[in-house]
RNA sequence: GGGCGGUUAGCUCAGUUGGGAGAGCACCAGCUCGACAAGCUGGGGGUCACUGGUUCGAGCCCAGUACCGCCCACCA
């Protein structure tokens, strides 16, 4: 390692940082072994996607994550940082689609299995991308314990999940409206969609009334489905249709009748007022059908054409289909208008391919009971999501979970453990059986339905520590301590890892759940890739460096949406580069020591001010205020230990006081202990040239409190006070002692010596304040009703304005 | 439509039980002697979004309005 006194005064990150994130793994200080006589700390980080890329929002929660656990390791606890990463279903098979189809291949041209292998060559290939993006974060994980939701272990405990609800009766199968993609072949969560503007056009079209008295007006976008309308719904307030409730109308095109039922979900306002029915292809329509006791007739099919409901629509495409009903109501006057209609539509959030709402037979969890003790842990804070609003959200959307459908119909995934015989029973088992449950059969097919991918990833708290089996990782390290994550995945995930840990283990999964900001573009907008406005934070860290990413991540995290700031990473370089000058300072002549001999007034300030920051920083992280941490880390290195410290010691570092220095090093031990949660590159690395060094800085004691260095506080706010006058006015105090010491080390000698500034602006600013203070104390209500403290600093303050005023006169 | 966050200096933001409007960057000026590819010092610059209320006193508390944004939602 070179000399301190050999390198650039400029702080270059690029090596210093890979170095060291190679050493603290190859040393194996990350690593997590069960320990029952230490207090162990877990940090377990959201697994990303397999396929994905860290974005910002990973970097965030990582620097915040990643900060505590560095502060835990330094407290002595046994921390553990678990990682690993997700298969995440449709994700990764449209991943590989894309890729098969670059070679003019597809997914149902090589089948299933074939199908399933390239995916697992593909991941070999590129699943490795991840693990090196943590790394270059920083981030302080076990690298051993990376865990990847397909492992086998894993996918046992996915098994016996699913096997454990089924026996509690909680898993059943339904016939219910789903989201299904077109493209996917398969259904979706409400949450996997995501709403896109689009251009429509909405048809008004007349159902005649089946007693042959005129004709009810229907605004509809999707005028193909007519053929599978079971009702038409109006407001049972409306006053234009009330006469018209029980009556029947006739569904253009197959002339079907069908009744006419209020219904209050009917928005009048909307259209005509009135409403078709059509219980297949609208959520919401599905909901008045099954209340209203309506059959359920399907015109599309899955793959998007018309179904052979209506045999000669059978095949076409909606759009073909439209086409010839709005003929055939064209040519019976039947179609009152067409006009241009924009709105949002569900699109999948994958493929961006148009939802289509579909009565399909899918898997689902009862969410009845399984939620009831997670509700209940969030209510007595056992877990807390911070910040406060977001816990309020947590709850009520636990509160409002509906049931959940876990069956997806894609090839890359778990699949389900259900096997059927021909007669149609179910067998459900962990592993494949050896005949039917019910009848003995030994002719079993298993289910193709794969599960939903939070299925899995709600067990990942405990799944990676051996979970079902009862390993002495998940004894040592369950339940955890804190969770990092988005707001959206407060209902994808956060909940559904506290209710199965809760069911499966009894405990809940972790105490603390971070809710991370999100980060913007700069300029306001969403990051997104097809905005254009995403920004790689490993291109910051390639640009800027990963302390001063974490810290500039770190500093910006106050809000709920918070822009990306370059200036802040920007702040974090010149923090780095800051400490690492003054560190040159202290080490250039050749330190043999660092040792606590305090003599002067600005060793016992600075030590105090030192310790009033732990005892900050801890305060702040206890309310996982990170922004604030920085913020005060970055006051205390510049202006504290550096501007004023450094600057009164000087002139004894440059006489040779070995006293001076072994001070100063072991003052600086101290603050790179304090920023080594949020820097732990440049703190490690200026750690490794300070003398006698036992340990590594990230397994070094963080310090405890400590109140032998409370300095004459006052004697140095005399002093602060004097040269913030001095630089003010030019106006010299006249100080003595150490006093006039430190003022003359840290102003300068040549120009403390005048004083012959302007001493009349000075006085007449202070005759100011004194007037100022004067008229608030003549106030009599002021006096009478302000709390007596503050009343006695107002006099305070006069008394001290008035001592100013006599000190330059 | 619902939930939540925001509005303070040219920019990005802090402002902790209500009591002197702040930081970093940018800009201007000076200094630069042995840490600092820079640093230090000083300066200019703000109707604290708006309206009303509570209070001796409001950036902060209350009510309302406007605008920006994030998340969620079954107006066809």
């Amino acid at each position: 390692m070179p000399e301190m006194t050999e390198m650039d005064p400029l702080y270059r990150p690029q090596g210093v940082e890979e170095r060291w994130q190679r050493t603290w793994e190859e040393e194996g200080l990350y690593d997590a072994e069960p320990d029952p006589a230490r207090e162990s700390w877990v940090y377990c980080f959201p697994p990303p996607n397999v396929t994905g890329n860290l974005h910002m929002g990973h970097a965030l929660q990582l620097s915040l994550g990643d900060a505590l656990a560095r502060l835990r390791r330094m407290q002595g606890l046994n921390v553990l940082v678990q990682a690993g990463y997700d298969h995440a279903g449709i994700s990764t098979q449209n991943a590989v689609e894309k890729h098969l189809a670059s070679e003019g291949t597809s997914r149902r041209e090589l089948g299933r299995e074939a199908f399933e292998k390239r995916v697992w060559e593909w991941l070999h290939e590129y699943g490795g991308t991840i693990v090196h993006q943590f790394r270059r974060m920083g981030a302080s994980m076990d690298y051993r314990r990376i865990r990847f939701t397909m492992d086998d272990d894993y996918v046992r405990a996915v098994m016996r999940f699913f096997v454990h609800l089924y026996e509690r009766g909680w898993i059943y199968r339904d016939n219910r409206i789903i989201n299904w993609c077109p493209h996917h072949e398969t259904s979706l969560s409400d949450l996997e969609l995501e709403d896109e503007e689009t251009d429509d056009t909405l048809s008004t079209i007349r159902y005649p009334l089946a007693d042959g008295d005129g004709w009810i007006a229907i605004a509809t976008v999707c005028s193909a489905t007519i053929p599978a309308d079971v009702a038409v719904a109006v407001h049972p307030d409306d006053e234009r249709y009330r006469h018209l409730v029980g009556k029947e109308a006739i569904v253009p095109f197959v002339e079907r009748r069908v009744p006419i039922i209020a219904d209050e979900r009917v928005e009048p306002d909307f259209g005509t007022g009135a409403l078709k029915i059509t219980p297949a292809h609208d959520p919401m329509d599905f909901a008045i059908g099954r209340d209203h006791g309506l059959p359920e007739p399907s015109t599309i099919a899955p793959d998007g054409r018309m179904s052979d409901l209506v045999p000669e629509l059978a095949g076409l495409s909606q759009a073909e289909a439209e086409q010839r009903i709005l003929d055939w109501c064209r040519e019976r006057d039947l179609l009152e208008k067409r006009e241009h209609y924009r709105h949002a539509v569900p699109t999948c959030e994958r493929c961006h391919t148009r939802i289509e709402p579909m009565i399909s037979l899918q898997w689902w969890c009862s969410m009845a009971e399984l939620k009831l003790p997670a509700i209940r842990a969030l209510r007595e804070r056992a877990v807390a999501f911070h910040p406060e609003s977001q816990h309020r959200f947590a709850v009520s959307s636990l509160e409002d979970a509906p049931d959940w459908n876990i069956s997806r119909q894609i090839w890359w995934g778990h699949q389900l453990p259900v096997w059927y015989c021909p007669d149609g029973h179910v067998t459900v088992a962990e592993s494949e059986p050896a005949a039917c449950g019910e009848c003995g059969s030994a002719e079993l097919t298993r289910e193709t339905d794969v599960l939903d991918t939070w299925f899995s990833s709600a067990l990942w708290p405990f799944a990676t520590l051996g979970w079902p089996d009862d390993t002495e990782s998940l004894r040592a390290f369950y339940p955890g301590d804190l969770q990092t994550t988005a707001r959206e995945i407060i209902r994808l995930w956060e909940n559904r890892m506290i209710f199965s840990g809760l069911e499966l283990l009894g405990e809940i999964p972790f105490r603390d759940v971070i809710i991370h900001s999100t980060v913007l573009a700069p300029d306001g907008r969403r990051m997104s890739k097809s905005l254009g406005t995403g920004i790689d934070p490993l291109d910051v860290i390639d640009e800027h460096g990963t302390d001063a990413t974490r810290y500039g991540l770190t500093k910006i995290s106050s809000a709920q949406d918070v822009r990306f700031s370059y200036n802040a990473i920007e702040e974090g370089r010149r923090l780095a580069n800051k400490l690492w000058n003054a560190s040159r300072l202290l080490l250039q002549t050749g330190p043999t020591e660092a040792e606590l001999r305090p003599r002067e007034l600005e060793e016992r300030w600075i030590l105090a001010r030192i310790e009033a920051t732990r005892a900050e920083v801890e305060r702040l992280l206890a309310e996982f205020d990170f922004a604030h941490v920085a913020d005060a880390l970055y006051h205390l290195i510049f202006d504290d230990f550096c501007d004023w410290y450094l600057e009164a010691i000087k002139p004894r570092l440059y006489a040779g006081d070995g006293d001076a220095q072994a001070t100063a090093l072991a003052a600086l031990e101290r603050v790179l202990k304090l920023l080594h949660p949020v820097m732990p590159h440049v703190t490690e690395e200026i750690w490794s040239h300070l003398p006698d060094r036992a340990s590594r800085l990230i397994v070094a004691p963080w310090p405890e409190p400590d109140d032998r260095f409370d300095a004459d506080a006052g004697a140095l706010v005399r002093v602060q006070e004097a040269a913030e006058r001095f630089r003010r006015s030019g106006v010299a105090t006249k100080l003595e002692g150490d006093e006039k010491r430190i003022f003359d080390a840290v102003v300068r000698p040549d120009r403390a010596g005048g004083g012959n500034g302007d001493v009349g602006a000075e006085r007449e600013r202070l005759r100011g304040e004194i007037a100022r203070a004067e008229t608030m104390l003549a106030n009599e209500r002021f006096v009478a009703k302000a709390p007596p403290e503050v009343v006695a600093a107002e006099r305070e303050k006069l008394e001290r304005y008035r001592r100013e005023l006599d000190a330059i006169e």
